[in-house]
RNA sequence: GGGCGGUUAGCUCAGUUGGCAGAGCAUCUCGUUUACACCGAGAAUGUCGGCGGUUCGAGCCCGUCACCGCCCA
């Protein structure tokens, strides 16, 4: 026998271990294939809310594809995340006191010791989403560094400079002075931050020219000044008309620059003049570029000044610059005045340092080309975005996008394939000895050669994600099989990161798109709608959330808001309340256990002959087709909704209910019958929510079978419903339909007239068609139970001193003399009857209205004169009663 | 500055061809009816952000404004 609640610290381990020893996750059966490739977690991570919320959607759906039939690969793995990871083991270096650092333990070494972590806690995260019941394909498990997908790096790199699409520049990027690395766009943050604007004067080198002898620029970073090499200003700008083409000397720096026109600086802003300092700003860079202005690099790697400053400034730090600047500005008398204002500054994102945009030589990779077949495959709907909207935010992106630069100054992670040679030369092959053999063959003999000390954008390997996990390039049977993948699912902020790339990648190197669908879901957010983070302090630990409440329940509620398009915001009583729709679901099973609801194997829904059972059989075919369809349209609330309401609004509230006094009563065959329905009601019930509830729903099937029929697997590996629509049988739903409407509205006149619960009073149908009477006949001692009758009989004629309201063309009366007050009764049916008018007072309007009659679907209006009907004959019938109750006064 | 999203019950949010405004939580009343008090029965609650337009009919479509959030400059 079940006990009263479910368990799910003792179940669910058990359940999971139960899973994977039956080699539920890997793919089975010759079915169409489903794929999947998680979002590889860093080997950093540990699982938070916005992972948990990313894997119970993949796995709702891998378990729904499972369910129907279909071979399911969840491809599971991690990312090595070159810069996270480097720094979590340089920091533990810094902190074990053996005044180690990675220069003093050296690459090799320090490789090792990432390695070394790597075994040890770099498989958390991945241990955590067991927890949430996740159903991956562990024996599959990946890591970005491994043999095959670094294989598959060194060739996409190889390949793509042969192509010319992977080539060395000199471009600014953004520099992270801490790491001592460039970073991606995308890893920079911008902030609003209080800073200041200063505003400097710039003499004219030949004197003054109509009479201006200076001209005024105003910067945010004055050290910057030292590296300027030209004014800018607008062609149109008359002010500065005739100052275009003429030098001005860059004091401190003493040097002579240009003032040139460009459409970049604003007139409207500031002096209209514009400082180009082409090496220390991407906007001046383009500015740059175009004009032919020398690029001077100040910093050195830690962002301190060096040689392209003046000898008194190397050294300095470019805050120490900025103050010196601003010092000598003042002493010349050129310092023209400061303002406090917002500024917005680059911060790296994982280093938290300000970001500096850094003139270096690095690897690119020419996106733009790469961008078109990307942009094409989702124009065209090879792969398609969910919701739609997001595919705007990925053309928005690719159409503007900018080289990517794909080296890090960084020691962990894919080591650029190229060698240079003795004079420079470089030698780009997939393995040394091939980048030898180049050499020999271009210089004519062997040559020693150095491999290029960088390593690749971990977004690089991501890329490749989808297929690299399935072999590739090898054609093995899982690239044939499961690529292209069926969906991605991923949070909208990654698009650009990873989405994009993976579209880019996987088009030019398999020829197809990586995924036919993306699911884009939100971010989780705290209840007050705050993102979620650890200095917040306002994070909730999933794990933890588990722990308290079970995994089933996170997941539901997870599910339950996973709204396309919208945020998410967490908030604990919701979790609360679909633990208690658990153990609901627990009790109905227990009650379906304790009255022998078992053996339906051989049940045939078709040939129920109980109405009850034909409406609960109707109603599963409903609740399972609108399940499905919301599952298949990735509307995860819906699905969850669906559910949830099936559930416990139908099956708990009314068929049990309903169901009761034929499980007690004498009628055998009935008996019989309903047991056998329960039980595959039930059944249903509990594989539309194992996709969502994947323990308790488990839980369950197993120990129902210790009395019924042994199961012929777990249900994880079972069936999902597909129900014929002829199942549903209208007369019986509008039979129950009846009963159960009849029953609310007793209830709620007895709760309206604080008739006491306990007190059991007489029920009269008054006015009813044969139908209904019979149906009375039928169910009179269920109604009786149900809503508290001491007895319920037709009627002629309606008694005097009762409660009275209307069921289709019915009357009823609960007669209650001496029982209620019937000034109060009086008030309830003036109350009734004012609504009553005013509805048909609205519908009489609007059927009056020749524009309505003829313009609106004819069931429209034939709608709306049925409602008129209603409220008409409604009204007399209370109106009726009004004057039975007021005559008695 | 450009783009996107949001504004619906006290709170969190649904509302997908425009046709009677919903759910969960919270609140209030009643209840030890043999699955369940993590429960049952019932109730109350709305200028669908403002203004204008299209339409027989607008929470939904269009325009505009306000406020909030995010992304990109």
């Amino acid at each position: 026998m079940l006990n009263s609640s479910f368990d799910p610290k003792a179940a669910e381990p058990r359940l999971y271990a139960q899973w994977e020893k039956a080699g539920a996750f890997s793919p089975k059966g010759t079915g169409p294939a489903f794929c999947m490739s998680i979002p590889p977690p860093n080997i950093t991570g540990s699982l938070h809310i916005g992972h948990a919320f990313n894997c119970t959607l993949q796995d709702v759906l891998a378990r729904f594809e499972r369910l129907r039939g279909k071979a399911v690969l969840w491809q599971p793995g991690t990312d090595h995340a070159g810069i996270a990871t480097q720094m979590v083991v340089e920091r533990q270096l810094s902190a074990g006191g053996a005044n180690e650092d990675r220069r003093s333990l050296g690459r090799e070494a320090f490789i090792e010791r990432i390695w070394q972590w790597k075994g040890e806690s770099g498989g958390r995260i991945l241990e955590q989403l067991r927890r949430l019941g996740a159903s991956a394909d562990w024996s599959r498990e990946r890591f970005t560094l491994d043999g095959g997908l670094s294989a598959a790096v060194r060739k996409v790199f190889v390949q793509l400079h042969q192509e010319g699409l992977i080539y060395r520049d000199t471009r600014l990027v953004n520099w992270d002075p801490h790491f001592e690395t460039a970073i991606s766009d995308l890893e920079v943050e911008n902030r609003e931050v209080k800073g200041q604007m200063w505003r400097f004067a710039y003499p004219l080198a030949d004197g003054p020219v109509d009479g201006i002898s200076e001209i005024i620029i105003a910067t945010t970073r004055p050290e910057t000044m030292l590296g300027d090499g030209a004014v800018a200003v607008h062609p149109s700008d008359e002010r500065y008309k005739n100052l275009i083409g003429r030098m001005v000397r860059l004091p401190v720096a003493e040097r002579l620059i240009p003032i040139i026109a460009d459409e970049y600086p604003d007139p409207e802003f500031g002096s209209g003049a514009v400082k180009i300092t082409g090496a220390h700003d991407f906007n001046d860079f383009q500015v740059a570029k175009r004009h032919n202005i020398p690029l001077l690099r100040l910093m050195d790697t830690r962002a301190r000044m060096c040689e392209a400053a003046p000898p008194r400034f190397h050294g300095l730090d470019r805050m120490e610059a900025r103050a010196r600047v601003l010092e000598e500005m003042e002493g010349l008398g050129l310092l023209r005045g400061v303002e406090e204002r917002v500024i917005s500054q680059p911060f790296g994102d994982r280093s938290g340092v300000v970001i500096e945009p850094m003139l270096t030589e690095q690897w690119f990779v020419d996106a733009q080309a790469l961008a078109g077949p990307a942009l094409a495959a989702v124009r065209d709907g090879q792969t398609r975005f969910v919701p739609e909207s997001w595919a705007k935010t990925y053309f928005n992106w690719l159409e503007n996008i900018e080289p990517w630069c794909i080296s890090r100054q960084l020691w962990w992670g894919h080591r650029i394939p190229a060698w240079y040679g003795p004079n420079g030369e470089i030698f780009v092959a997939e393995t040394e000895a091939q980048a030898h053999q180049l050499a020999s063959a271009q210089l004519g003999g062997p040559v020693a050669l150095r491999q290029d000390e960088d390593v690749l954008d971990t977004w690089f390997s991501s890329a490749l994600w989808p297929f690299s996990t399935l072999g590739w390039p090898v054609e093995t049977p899982e690239m044939a099989r499961f690529y292209p993948n069926a969906t991605l699912v991923t949070a909208f902020d990654i698009i650009f990161f990873w989405v994009a790339r993976m579209m880019m990648f996987g088009l030019h190197f398999t020829g197809k798109v990586p995924f036919r669908d993306v699911y884009i879901h939100a971010l989780v957010r705290d209840e007050k709608g705050a993102k979620m983070s650890k200095s917040k302090g306002n994070a909730m630990d999933p794990l933890d959330l588990v722990d308290r409440y079970g995994a089933d329940a996170l997941r539901f509620t997870l599910a339950a808001l996973a709204v396309p398009g919208r945020d998410v915001k967490l908030s604990e009583s919701r979790i609360e309340g679909y633990r208690n729709f658990g153990t609901k679901l627990w009790n109905a099973a227990r009650f379906c256990q304790m009255n022998e609801c078992a053996n339906w194997e051989e049940f045939d829904p078709k040939g129920a002959k109980g109405v009850l059972n034909r409406w609960i059989i109707s109603e599963t075919v409903r609740a399972a087709g609108q399940v499905t369809q919301a599952l298949e349209a990735y509307r995860f609330n819906d699905a969850a909704a669906h559910a949830y309401r099936f559930a416990w609004n139908v099956f708990c509230d009314w068929f049990v209910e309903l169901a009761k006094p034929i499980l007690n009563g004498a009628d055998e065959a009935a008996k019989a019958e309903t047991r056998r329905t329960a039980a595959w009601v039930l059944d249903h019930i509990l594989t539309l929510l194992h996709p969502i509830m994947p323990f308790i729903t488990e839980e369950l099937w197993q120990r129902l079978a210790e009395f019924g029929p042994a199961r012929s697997s777990l249900l994880i590996a079972g069936h999902w419903p597909n129900l014929e629509e002829d199942l549903i049988d209208e007369a019986a739903c509008a039979e129950i339909d009846w009963i159960i409407r009849l029953i609310s509205e007793v209830r709620s006149t007895r709760s309206e007239l604080s008739v006491p619960a306990a007190a059991r009073i007489p029920l009269l149908l008054v006015g009813a068609d044969a139908a209904a009477k019979q149906r009375l006949e039928t169910y009179q001692d269920l109604i009786d139970r149900l809503a508290r009758l001491e007895y319920s009989t037709s009627a002629d004629a309606l008694p005097r001193g009762a409660a009275t309201f209307v069921l289709d063309e019915a009357t009823i009366a609960l007669p209650l003399q001496g029982i209620i007050d019937f000034e109060q009764e009086g008030e309830r049916l003036k109350r009734e009857l004012a609504k009553l008018a005013a509805d048909r007072a609205k519908l009489e309007a609007k059927l009056a209205n020749p524009q309505f009659t003829e313009r609106a679907p004819e069931e429209v209006v034939e709608e709306h004169r049925e409602r008129l009907e209603e409220a008409i004959l409604g009204g007399e019938k209370l109106q009726a009663a009004l004057q039975r109750l007021q005559a008695m006064g």
